[in-house]
DNA sequence: CTTGGCAGTCGATAGCATCGACTGCCAAGC
DNA sequence: GCTTGGCAGTCGATGCTATCGACTGCCAAG
């Protein structure tokens, strides 16, 4: 462990570098509040933090600045959660206060909520509807040989999957299994565990494997918001960098099974390479689950450059998933 | 209008440019083929182009770079539509053979279809319910006080809103406002016009009324989908544009006016300042729109450097929207 | 009207000296 | 023994200058 000077030096680095983006050095932290030494005491400090791997050097004749387990500590010993300032608080009130319409356009906008809050991209995963029971299960004909199920579950989601046939099916059919999928589905939980059970009918029957067969596949819980991507040209100088991470941010499930990771390691901030997405490794990760009737069913998240300012990314995190899960709670 | 040889240059400095990003000097045109005079003529003809406003010179001492006039005469005249390369073509195929699940998914992976095409930036906005007719209204409770209002359109479109009283309300009341809704908007098309029959409830109607208000503000209709803007970092140099380019292209309802107006204003590609949003003057956007149904219903579009390869552009766009519109349209 | 030649322009590149912000080390001091 | 001021040394950043190279415009000859 580090003793108080060392921990105090540590300190002056992290807060100085997030702040300028530049190496600091022995001068810069002698001045600062806390430490009562002179430079060249700090820059004897220093290497010794160096060579624990707390802080690296550019290159000789640079100031130092805080690796990935400089910033761990410093997350982990040296911040507090904030609270967040008045006037964004009162942002994030009045936009769960006003928010309505479909469920994907209020998360969409809270991604964009919490990037404008923090000034990085923000994530938001859609509720995971594990716990979430199916209310209603309709069929829809659109012509003879196609529908549209609908799938309402009791989180207030609305799944909906089309279906195709060959061969033309009276309507008396697809209402007949219609009818038959509400009776077999309503009060389970999505996907669907097992089939449900044949109804003697064979075209009522093929009707209930095709439903059952795309609800299995690639479900809507998977979806995640990202916002504020724009934020990374101005956290990264290198054009190279700022592709990448973009690019990799369009693939959704690299995202979600990311964040999805993250909480299962039971982290809430992951600092540079900590979370293995070679392209995100100049990034951190701070993200924090949101519940809905007591049980964890998606996340919220804001991805920064690894200096980021940690302690204001963790407030809006923390009030946005509670807003959002209250939110989606009282239903 | 151009003599043949100044069409010749003009052609020549842009299929350059568009290649090089580099300024085009008079002997690189001389070396081009259909050009058969000497660098002295080109440069003689170059120096009137220039007067004319097609091509612009950085610096003195510099090659030419076309203007927007002259990327707008290239696009009209010296460019026919061309055909996909076998390769993509067969990609798209397999895309659109392969493609199932929520209409939402579809569209936001055509976006990133058409991005891989291009290799620049893909807009695909959702079909716009104009003639699609409502197929089916459904109200489902989520507790006394909350219910979701899911209506199916005959396009297969799938539109939910969240409504919330209150006051409780009967499961009665709720099932006969259902009842009354379906009654009263099937067969009609969304955003409602007027207001459904009064029932004679007032618990009934104070739904209705809800429901109404919640259909007419913000549809789905506006939703839009942009793909593969991790590639304006390849297009531009300077960092400051790319972040005011993904900036813009986070307001939705900037993109969907822009593509809107553009189809308005009859054309397919718009170049440069020419649509008139001021952080994307450095870009081009070609777009087509899709039909369903002999109805045109939305756009697919491509947004990337005026120095784009127009006849890939305008051959990608051209599948992808034919294909697309087929789709949606075989229900 | 076209063309080769030529002087002139101007950004890009490279070499070089300077500057400034650091560090590590050391010897003196509390 | 820890701390400190001093000092030599390192190295990127900055700025200057010379050079280079790719152009252009102009002109006179064909």
């Amino acid at each position: 462990m580090l003793d108080d000077r060392k921990t105090a030096i540590l300190r002056a680095v992290v807060r100085e570098y997030i702040e300028t983006a530049q190496p600091v050095g022995s001068g810069h932290v002698a001045r600062a509040p806390g430490v009562n030494v002179s430079s060249a005491t700090i820059r004897n400090e220093m290497a010794v933090l160096e060579q624990e791997g707390y802080l690296a050097q550019p290159h000789t004749s640079a100031g130092r600045v805080p690796t990935d387990k400089g910033y761990r500590f410093y997350v982990d010993h040296l911040t507090e959660r904030g609270r967040l300032d008045d006037s964004r608080a009162t942002e994030v009130r009045q936009f769960f206060a006003s928010t309505h319409g479909a469920i994907e356009q209020m998360l969409r906008d809270t991604s964009r909520l919490l990037s404008d809050l923090t000034s990085y991209a923000a994530i938001v995963t859609s509720p995971h509807a594990t716990r979430a029971t199916v209310r209603s299960v309709q069929l829809v004909p659109l012509s003879s040989r196609q529908a549209v199920v609908v799938v309402v579950q009791s989180n207030g989601a609305v799944e909906n999957r089309q279906l195709e046939w060959d061969d033309d099916a009276s309507d008396v059919a697809v209402s007949a299994a219609g009818t038959h999928l509400a009776a077999g589905l309503v009060g389970t939980s999505l996907p669907p565990e097992g089939m449900v059970a044949p109804s003697g009918d064979d075209t009522v029957d093929r009707l209930c494997a095709q439903v059952h067969r795309r609800l299995s596949g690639s479900s809507g819980d998977d979806d995640v918001y990202v916002g504020g991507v724009a934020t990374m040209t101005r956290a990264f100088e290198a054009v190279e960098v700022v592709r990448s991470i973009l690019h990799t941010l369009e693939q959704q499930y690299i995202v979600v099974s990311l964040v999805r990771d993250i909480l299962d390691r039971g982290l809430s901030v992951a600092i540079g390479a900590e979370h293995g997405v070679e392209p995100l490794a100049a990034c951190s990760l701070v993200v924090a689950p949101y519940f809905v009737e007591g049980e964890p069913v998606g996340t919220v998240g804001v991805l920064g450059p690894t200096r980021m300012d940690y302690p204001r990314a963790l407030a809006a995190v923390d009030v946005v998933s509670e807003r959002l899960g209250r939110r989606l709670s009282d239903r």
